[in-house]
DNA sequence: CTGGATCCTTTAAGATACTG
DNA sequence: CAGTATCTTAAAGGATCCAG
């Protein structure tokens, strides 16, 4: 058998890793580079701190997300995307790009009815 | 500017469209073609017929699933992907695949420390 | 600045029984 | 068989204030 059904399993751990309303925008954030936690909350339009931080805590419990303290007056963390976390940029692109195309073709479905 | 930052709006519409407990496992089960309402609530594991028919409904209404009737006796209902579902195959495919070496390398790091 | 703690509201989901 | 309806619980998320 070449290909099996797709593992359940995967599939749900995918989405108890990715899901949450929020964790997808902080991964896009930290696409490029790291950022610092108010720099995040400026940026992730309509975010508390709670759930900033919450979401920042379970991506860094799951190995995705690197915390980095520095001892400045005031405190100062960096947040950046681990080796592990850096394995996610093709699957964003990925998501983003059929969102796309999706979207578009919905557009134009649209149009013609 | 080679690649903007990650659209937000797609990141929130794929979630919308395939968030949720139990869509991405319908797809998988559809992945290999239709299935009747009762095939798909035996084998989709723990889900209510309540579940069911909302998930897929909100799938339909998305575009992705496509359902038949029949005029037997009781009714038959077949649910399957449609053109624009289809495009999700490799998507999924790449969460999978995501997933299981993400697993992975997990296991491994356990075991290391 | 980076969070923690608390209270509150909303939404998602489960259980169960029922209908055409 | 393919759903509906209703009720209840669990979880997610929001608002706000506070502390190192």
């Amino acid at each position: 058998m070449e290909k099996c059904l797709i593992n359940i399993e995967d599939i749900q751990f995918l989405l108890q890793t990715l899901g949450g309303k929020w964790k997808l925008h902080i991964l896009t954030n930290l696409y490029f580079g790291k950022k610092r936690f108010k720099e995040l909350e400026r940026e992730i339009d309509g975010i508390s701190p709670k759930m900033l931080i919450k979401e920042l805590k379970e991506l860094e419990a799951a190995g995705i997300v690197h915390r980095q303290t520095f001892n400045t007056v005031p405190i100062t963390v960096e947040y950046s995307l681990t080796e592990n976390g850096l394995t996610l940029k093709p699957l964003l692109e990925q998501m983003k790009n059929w969102a796309e195309i999706f979207r578009k073709k919905i557009a134009e479905h649209k149009g013609n009815s």
